[in-house]
DNA sequence: CTGTAAACACAACTGGAGTTCCATTATGAG
DNA sequence: CTCATAATGGAACTCCAGTTGTGTTTACAG
């Protein structure tokens, strides 16, 4: 019979054990940023942190595990979203905030690299999920207050709409692999309006 | 100086080298499956192959360069596409086919797979960009005959439109996480089908 | 059918990712 | 301030993914 042991981390969670947090999740960003996750190791990320590569072992575990942690840390910073006064614009917005995220010479590679990171671990994947729901939710007012408006029905589906605005992006990025270029954003925004417009997400 | 040597197999393309190839790519994709990109070795391919380890290191290197052979033999298999009589009938028959296929317990831990392994690996992603081409123009000429019968403009680009069914299935997949049900992928079809008549297709 | 070299199999080897052990540091309670 | 111990640091160790070297099989040209 084992004991349950309380997780590295949790129980002096402040000074040092926040410093070497603060400086691994950096330097892990910085690692997939220039190999990727598929050319990785922790002990890498724990040269780079200034950190022995025990305690990275020992906190972490694995790489995915470093990206769960690492995407937690952005999922608590938020983006400020657009009030344009009309769906359309707030939409385009969005749709050109996320193109220049993934065409980012850094935090595009990054979120390909955490993308990889959950299609390959549970617990990386729940943490990307998690991060999606809190940015969707952000944006999510821009659409309810166009069913204020009356531009789209009442029961629109908010979120749906937001995602029906990412995905064609992401699905450029990591399918198909077209280009992302701005049409592809204003394409993405004015598509998601139209078919809220009609009532597409309100069933 | 080194002298250009020809890429194993690619001389004497027939027999053993056929059958070691065919059984090394099927070896992946069911490693794939069971365990997928995150934990898996070549040994393991070479073993469940019957073939020696060496050969598959010598001939692919590396598990991206399995998969993107894997992936180069998926695109020669065409599947047959619908043809309803009307853009939303065959949108919603693409949609279905591809939820079903993301759902699927073999094809679903698949294709997460090998789209992971396109983040980490030029070779691999060229291989699964080629892979998408050819799916998305088999079926563009659904866009197409709709254009031809007036449902849509007839500048509607017809492969943006099918990539507009695609998106939103594969965004829940790989990024926000949502189950797949089949609401979803009528949701997708509608959207798609709504803004396509719109002309939000046809810059 | 025969010969040649392309492709493969097997085994020994190697480097480094991940683990373990123990010493050291410094957090946070009292 | 003092002390117990959570957390980290460093070095030695282990193990296996990937490499290399060598002999065998077999595709295919003539």
């Amino acid at each position: 019979m084992s004991v349950d042991l309380p997780e590295p981390g949790t129980v002096r969670p402040g000074g040092r054990t926040a410093r070497v947090r603060s400086a691994v999740l950096r330097a892990a960003a910085d690692a997939l940023i220039e190999h990727g996750f598929g050319h990785i190791d922790l002990a890498d990320i724990a040269r780079r942190a200034g950190v022995g590569k025990t305690t990275v072992y020992r906190r972490w575990g694995t790489v995915p595990g470093v990206v769960a942690d690492l995407l937690a840390q952005m999922a608590e910073t938020s983006q400020p979203r657009s009030d344009t006064g009309t769906l359309r614009g707030d939409l385009l917005a969005l749709a050109h905030l996320i193109r220049r995220t993934l065409t980012d010479p850094l935090q595009g590679p990054l979120f390909k690299a955490v993308i990889a990171a959950a299609t390959c671990d549970e617990q990386a994947a729940e943490a990307l999920h998690r991060f999606y729901a809190i940015r969707i939710a952000e944006w999510a007012p821009c659409v309810e207050r166009a069913a204020e408006r009356g531009e789209v029905p009442a029961a629109t589906d908010a979120a749906e709409v937001v995602r029906a605005v990412s995905a064609p992006l992401y699905y450029r990025l990591l399918a198909s692999g077209e280009p992302l270029e701005p049409a592809a954003a204003d394409r993405a925004a004015e598509a998601a309006a139209v078919a809220a417009e009609a009532g597409a997400f309100a069933p």
